[in-house]
DNA sequence: ACAAAAGTGTTGGGCTTACACCCATGG
DNA sequence: CCATGGGTGTAAGCCCAACACTTTTGT
């Protein structure tokens, strides 16, 4: 091949999750911690560099195991950002990726050498290095696209949750509230969600019941398409 | 920069136009001309390797107007692809774009050294180089969608047209039939256009009235989303 | 018994669809 | 005068949006 100029390629994850509760959009964020490289010490989405010959959604995934140790559900690719001087050491250009994980696999931990992992409320967000905060606003105006034509509690709920439950992820993310009974009707018109045995107990108020979604159905839905505007 | 292993960068663009009866829509396409290259005598997708810190929109840009001439009114990123292997020279990863151009600034010419470029039917497509046939129906199937939700007449029409023109744009690229009636209904509903004074003349039939869009009503709708999705 | 969350139906309005005929020109 | 494409209106049905009270549990 000639000896074209060869520049650096970078993968980012941005990793969206949502609390306990399902009260907050969350991102996971790591603590740049290698001294002597830029940005030390400073809040970053979790990435690194390519290898040889490595795919690149191979590589999203390698180095988000590396440095958080989670194992997103739901991959896609963002978009790839090059704008010259976005990295102070030279010619890098990121290929970002967005991911979503489950609330109950929300296990973090930070890589071995002093690296810090964490889950950021999506709205108080600490200053990122290169240009963090830009591609982490693309992510975010993604999901919130996103979310309106394609389902997307499978990849953030637990396996078995209420509506209630599919509601708030719906509001988070959104950032507005839904009105019951035309959300209950539209969600069970998909025909996506199937009635799981159980019920929760021991939280005050009216035991909900629990649903689990049709692996199969859902994945159909996600295909065609979904139309999910819902009103205020 | 410690120093990792550095993959080559290339950026290609899928530039889409339609033929001068709005009756087809085509993509650009140039022969790969180099002896000695890869793929020889292949069509391809245009683009090449970026330069130096140079910007990836600028660098697809650039090799547009070396290899074809073509300056489009529209370009947006696709995708990047990096699968291992698909390029045979090496791991070379490209940044994808996709571009539309006027039906009325069509005027293409090949390189200087005996590259050629012309324009295929979407329908008809030669063999092509690379993964160059995945990209490309990576894009189509990014245009079909775009088509839905933001207007896109601007960037494919002359500066003055008519509904007709109009609605055949939005037939060739969704590849159906829609009702002339609920169509004009619809498009004349978002304000988007206005009248041009002149009438068309020459053809057979009652001479159409003309139309050009107002620039900044068009903008706002691009903005805001269109949900442009009009009956067979 | 009270607080807290779950669950449940109906109605009006607006938008979408389906559909067929006349108009203005060129040849 | 005829062929060709341009232009126009209406009625039926569906989907969306708005809205308030009852149920079931824990304390």
């Amino acid at each position: 091949m000639p000896n074209y100029h060869r520049p650096s390629v970078t993968v980012d994850v941005v990793v969206f999750g949502l609390d306990d509760s399902v009260g907050a959009l969350k991102v996971l964020l790591i603590k740049r911690g290698r001294p002597g490289t830029a940005f030390e010490g400073c809040w970053a989405i979790p990435g690194g560099f390519i290898e040889k010959d490595e795919d690149l959604e191979v590589a999203a995934r390698r180095e988000l195991r590396e440095e958080t140790h989670a194992e997103p559900s739901y991959i896609e690719q963002l978009a790839t950002f090059g704008r010259p001087g976005r990295d102070p050491r030279g010619h890098v250009i990121s290929v970002a990726y967005m991911a979503l994980v489950r609330c109950d696999s929300l296990v973090i931990q930070g890589d071995d050498d002093a690296k810090e992992a964490r889950w950021w409320s999506v709205d108080h967000l600490p200053d990122l290095a290169f240009d963090h905060a830009e591609i982490l606003a693309t992510a975010l105006k993604r999901l919130r696209n996103k979310v309106r034509w394609q389902p997307v509690g499978l990849d953030l709920l637990p396996l078995v949750f209420t509506l209630s439950d599919l509601q708030r992820v719906y509001e988070t993310i959104l950032g507005k509230s839904l009105d019951k009974r035309n959300f209950r009707r539209k969600v069970m018109s998909y025909g996506v969600l199937v009635s799981a045995e159980s019920m929760r107990v021991g939280s005050p108020g009216r035991p909900p019941s629990l649903f689990r979604f049709d692996r199969e159905a859902y994945e159909a839905l996600q295909e065609e398409g979904v139309e999910f505007e819902v009103t205020a």
